[in-house]
DNA sequence: GTGTTTATCGTCAGGCAGACGACTATGATC
DNA sequence: GATCATAGTCGTCTGCCTGACGATAAACAC
């Protein structure tokens, strides 16, 4: 394998975001709307070129910033603040799944809590939080009626395998804390798994095992009522990263 | 983001291999000796260039073919014959890893029965079966007493990576199967994982937890006594891919 | 035959999860 | 203010799975 530089052929190098969050009662996606072809006026993923001084992963946060005003947290540092959880997805290379050249994009998964309305560059028509269901449904009709467009390139795979990994690394990790706010209840954590893996959970049971848990919940000592009902104790994300043994995922 | 083709940097793309099977009770790396600069001499990961009209799986399998004459399965069919396990690992693309230019590799794990010795375009002496433990270990002597050299680039920090990914993913899954040949009794299967893991497991538990996973092993009628001792029954691996519950890594 | 090695079956206790009853503390409604 | 709806929290019970480990079976070496 000689290493002459002519010897190789010359690639473009992007990342790719999956950015999820939960949003009433369901897993939503940033999508953003493509300014020009190919796939123009088509809905994609956020993403970008990486530059020629830039890390893969500093480059998935610049992206990031730009479209969410999202900070990305240091992977070895908990889950906290209102930043965001970013870590590499996968690297998608097909020859033919950009027309104009050969790209390699190496796309990368966020979680977020529930945030404002996203920015595309400050053009608030162009960026939207959909629901995954919607964004990965072929060819159907979106719950406003109108018709929906596959996502361009092939953007709807890797929103695909970030949507899988997702549910099954909040199984045996503390990832799902990375939906919530700083503070939050017993309730609103349950209710990101519900979302996420779209099945009801048992409250009690729920309750036992994550509280139950060490290191994974740290209470806060406030409670808040934000839900109805009867106050709720607040915790915050403990120092726990895996979670042993996993929370189980009713099948079906 | 305009796609001005003048408007990105050209990078290098390449496959690196984390290739690994189990010989003599211990978990095994391919490693080529670099024949050029930089790194003259150091031991490093297979791999090559991506080309033209290629494939990042095609890439690697074709890696896979030109060092170990093994073929790649398609991911999507079971594992058997002698044929390899591969799936895409992590991409790594620092700007400073490779000193003559911009360099994204993208790694693949691949897995494997023990094999012959292997060839590097031929030469067996700059290609080698080593131990992960030794690999990996920085700047000690190796089992010949002669001192041990880092991996090139950061092919320690891959070969980490891809280490850990198949010591977590034999725990819900069958790719256990893929160390092993076509036709294995329980206790080969068990001491891959025992090789794995680096723990010693208790053969009759092991034994419950194989057998009682429905789907996971296939009778074949024969026995064989190539490990010594009573004969044990043949197994093939069945359609299961995943072990739910999974297999329990013992703690330390 | 005796000892060694490996395979395989069984038993028992502890832990954890699913199902679900019961009670508590808020806000909303009449 | 009584009642209701909602959500949170604590317990109980049962079944399944695992870890620990005894016992037996079937080969080979001597």
């Amino acid at each position: 394998m000689p290493y002459d530089p002519s010897a190789f052929p010359p690639f473009a190098v992007t990342v790719d975001l999956v950015v999820l969050t939960v949003r009433r009662h369901a897993l939503c996606a940033l999508a953003v709307r493509r300014g020009e072809p190919p796939f123009q006026g088509r809905w994609a993923l956020p993403g970008g070129f990486v530059r020629a001084d830039e890390d893969l992963a500093q480059a998935a946060a610049r992206e990031l910033a730009e479209e969410t005003g999202l900070r990305a947290h240091d992977p070895a540092v908990p889950v906290q603040d209102n930043g965001a959880h970013l870590e590499q997805l996968a690297t998608y290379g097909d020859p033919k799944r950009d027309p104009r050249m050969r790209v390699v994009s190496v796309a990368h998964l966020a979680l977020a809590p529930d945030l404002p309305a996203p920015r595309a560059g400050g053009d608030a028509s162009n960026a939207r939080w959909a629901p995954v269901d919607e964004l990965l449904q072929q060819g159907g009709y979106g719950r406003d009626g109108e018709p929906v467009a596959p996502l361009a390139f092939d953007h709807a795979q890797i929103l695909a395998d970030g949507v899988e990994r997702a549910r099954s690394k909040i199984e045996y990790s503390s990832l799902a804390t990375a939906f919530c706010p700083t503070e939050f209840t017993v309730g609103e954590l349950r209710r990101v798994y519900e979302a996420v893996w779209g099945v009801a959970l048992d409250p009690r049971n729920f309750h036992r095992k994550v509280t139950g848990t060490p290191g994974f919940l740290v209470p806060t000592g406030g409670t808040t009522t934000r839900q109805g009902g009867r106050p709720a104790q607040l915790f915050r994300a403990g120092g726990a990263t895996l979670l042993n043994p996993p929370m189980l995922r009713p099948e079906v």
